[in-house]
DNA sequence: AACCGAAAGTAGACGCCGCCAACAATGCTG
DNA sequence: CAGCATTGTTGGCGGCGTCTACTTTCGGTT
């Protein structure tokens, strides 16, 4: 028997996401359709159109799934208790592993065509990253482990060599250097003090 | 009378890589069509596929005038005479405003979506810019203006705040921080002088 | 248990798109 | 001026995203 498969397929929004993100992973953005997807579902060509108004609205839901396991991801390698150099270089390792293991994915959360109202839950995934080295900032400030001024700057310094590197790393998927040997160490540490010799 | 146009336009590749240009930083890379610009172009729908074999040869040789651009920017706001800081500053300010002024095309550039063979040619152009922060950090080590090390890491390091700054700037088409007020100087400093107090 | 509205899936159509092949006009070069 | 490469044209193919109208199923109410 032709083992007709049910009119309902149970939870076809997960399965497109989750279809999404592995065409995704090994084709790029540009290859994933709609069509495409559905048919991986078993499932007609409109049907997503039930769950995702728009090919972007897929989009914007994968991308925000991303910031909320960048966030985690974040969280988790997160340890308060240590001295601002290996704290931040735990940071760093979670973050370029995360940009090396989601190189497109990234691209996405990092693309501004989002509509208005996800972007406002993009900004609240944002947040919780920023937030995070914000946090991190303003602590050791208080330490007096690093030099002081407006938090926000030195944030958005940290943020922007995370945010190349990532680049970089997700970029040549050979080698990446900084994820390897060393280089996370020595690029906080020069991070912290500067190139100039001392 | 119809004014009917020569059969043959006179500098169509031209056209479309201009018109394509407008598109992009109008409308986003999204919204780029060939059969669009081939309206716009006042030809055929397949005239453009004279010029360039694929839809992705056109972007490839947009990046690489982008790619042109830019190093020509930079080489430009590049004066070997100054010492490191304000010499970087320079830099700085030109790589940002370029982001600034060419966000989607930025982006373009760094997609990792060419093929093979403008992918040398595009090589040859980013060998340009970070060739250009290769010396200067290499002339600086020679000068004892920076700490020694791999002038590579160094280089990587540099990039990585200017790359992941003029994403950040492209991003938020507000205001951005960092290429008005003393922010490109301020973040300057920070990279000579590293976040620790000295 | 029967009903009924909402939710989820289907079929078909529309107008885009990129790309290809076959053909026509033009320009260049011998 | 003949002939060939270049640069245009038309038409068609299949794929795509999206819309509308229809159908099936689910779940809560009486």
């Amino acid at each position: 028997m032709p083992e007709s498969r049910p009119y309902h397929h149970g939870d076809l929004r997960s399965a497109l996401l989750a279809g999404a993100e592995r065409t995704l992973r090994e084709k790029g953005v540009g290859a994933l359709s709609l069509r495409e997807l559905a048919r991986e579902a078993g499932v007609s060509h409109a049907a997503p159109g039930r769950h995702f108004k728009d090919k972007q609205a897929l989009l914007d839901a994968l991308a925000l799934s991303g910031y909320d396991r960048l966030a985690r991801a974040l969280d988790s390698a997160d340890d308060p208790a240590l001295p601002l150099q290996p704290r931040l270089t735990a940071l760093a390792r979670a973050y370029l592993g995360f940009a090396a293991d989601h190189a497109e994915l990234l691209e996405l959360m990092y693309a501004r065509k989002h509509d208005p109202e996800s972007a406002e839950l993009m900004a609240d995934g944002v947040e919780r990253t920023v937030g995070l080295i914000g946090r991190v900032v303003a602590e050791a400030q208080a330490r007096g482990e690093i030099v002081e001024g407006d938090p926000e700057h030195l944030t958005i310094a940290i943020g922007a060599v995370l945010h190349g590197l990532a680049t970089f790393t997700a970029g040549d998927k050979s080698a990446a250097y900084a994820s390897q040997h060393g280089g996370v160490e020595e690029l906080v540490h020069l991070l912290l003090h500067g190139l100039k010799p001392r």
